[in-house]
DNA sequence: TCTGGGGTCCTAGGACCC
DNA sequence: TCTGGGGTCCTAGGACCC
């Protein structure tokens, strides 16, 4: 059988690529961007990167390298990196329908079948992505999506391959291998890094010629799988169509602790409703739902508390209004009061697409409160996201998050729109 | 003072069944 | 005093990813 061909391609320091796009005088500076609630560095120019400020750094830690290399740190702005991502996405499908999008700036594509040279064909997808969208992006090229990792990885780190590099030949990957740690490995994390390590494999090279046996045993099955694809047998296909997700999460750190019962069902009150408008958005009904709350775990003079506790429903739905009650009545036999809260979250799981679900024999007829949720959605999609809330929700902002650093939204909002002068 | 959010998958262990 | 074996299902916790 013919060997497939994969490529990665994947946007260098995409927030901070984002930023710039619309403010050249970052270029050639060291720029940040923060995860929500202003809390830790999850994007890092390669300046930034030079100055050692590492990935997952909070904020606090690296302040002072920050004042004094005049570090410049953003917010993260999601409705620009989702809009700039929605575009970079858009010229890759341009090129192929063989595209997996894999997370919000990564795509892996198949590349068989390309006539010419293949490398030629990685450099021309990414001078027109740069070209279109001001996005710098690293192309591997490699026989399997782990290895494509790799020849990414190579790639950004290696100036000499321009952007682009290629594993397709087999003698070029034993020469790189040694000099690549484990834990760079797609699917090696910390733990396994560790645990590898202590077996005495240290670099990508030892961890490719190590026996499966062993390897089962210190990495499980999809650890053998990895191996598998290191040394170029292709085990995780191209996966275009998105699986039906199994879950939704939206949960968030507090702008300041809360004490207060009433506060925090504020909260959950709105993540419950954000929650159900993304399901009812996949047509997705839900038929169990989870509540959590928890103190936050650095702190060291208060006692730690965390709680969860979920429902299940027999009559599977997606009514914001049904959903807010479960989720208050879950919050107030979960809370305890005396405790400094930093994190709540609303878990809804047991999806059934729409018109699937079973049907409970009791069940009254829901077609207005059908009627009214689709209502919501229009006006909340055209004013707005939080144009229509339910009355929980009240609004008192004393969990608002921080996002002092906030850059505009450039593409999305008219107000915003640069001007030329 | 200040430490993200949203996912997936695997495994181990307990409950339960015959 | 002696106390099986094999299966399924569920959950919690831990690992990974970006």
């Amino acid at each position: 059988m013919k060997n497939k061909i994969f490529a990665l391609i994947d946007c260098n320091a995409f927030y901070v690529s984002c930023e710039r796009v619309f403010n050249p005088k970052l270029n050639n500076r060291p720029v940040v961007a923060l995860s929500n609630n202003d809390g830790c560095i999850i994007a890092r120019s390669k300046e930034a990167k030079a100055l050692g400020i590492k990935m997952g750094v909070p904020l606090f830690k690296v302040k002072d390298i920050v004042r004094k290399e005049k570090v410049h740190v953003f917010s993260s702005n999601y409705t620009l990196y989702g809009d700039m991502s929605r575009r970079v996405m858009n010229i890759i499908a341009e090129f192929t329908n063989d595209i997996e999008i894999y997370s919000i700036d990564e795509a892996f594509i198949g590349l068989d079948g390309i006539p010419g040279d293949i490398v030629e064909y990685g450099h021309k997808i990414r001078k027109t992505i740069l070209q279109y969208t001001g996005i710098p992006v690293s192309v591997g090229i490699a026989n399997t999506k782990t290895l494509a990792k790799v020849a990414n990885h190579i790639a950004k780190d290696n100036g000499s391959f321009s952007g682009v590099c290629s594993l397709l030949e087999l003698k070029n990957i034993d020469k790189l291998l040694p000099s690549i740690e484990v834990g760079e490995v797609w699917g090696v994390g910390r733990q396994l890094s560790k645990k590898l390590n202590m077996h005495g494999i240290y670099n990508i090279k030892q961890l490719k010629d190590t026996d499966d046996f062993r390897i089962r045993k210190m990495m499980s099955i999809n650890g053998l799988k990895t191996v598998t694809e290191l040394r170029g047998i292709s085990c995780l296909p191209l996966e275009e169509v998105r699986a039906t997700r199994k879950s939704c999460c939206t949960s968030r750190s507090f702008g300041q602790n809360l004490k207060e019962l009433d506060d925090i069902q504020q909260a959950v009150a709105i993540f419950s409703r954000r929650a159900v408008e993304r399901i009812r958005a996949e047509n997705l009904l839900t038929s169990s739902v989870s509540v959590f709350l928890r103190t936050s775990p650095f702190d060291k003079k208060n006692k730690y508390y965390f709680n969860s506790s979920s429902i299940h429903i027999s009559t599977p739905t997606n009514d914001t209004i049904e959903i807010a009650k479960i989720v208050s009545r879950i919050t107030k036999q979960i809370f305890k009061p005396g405790y400094l809260y930093q994190k709540a979250g609303v878990l809804l799981s047991g999806f059934y697409p729409e018109g699937e679900e079973p049907i409970d024999l009791f069940s009254r007829d829901s077609k207005i409160r059908e009627d009214l949720m689709k209502t919501i959605d229009k006006i909340n999609t055209r004013f707005g996201g939080d144009t229509i809330q339910i009355a929980s929700e009240q609004h008192l902002g004393t969990w608002a998050q921080k996002k002092d650093r906030c850059s505009p939204n450039y593409t999305t909002n008219i107000n915003s729109v640069l001007v030329v002068d």
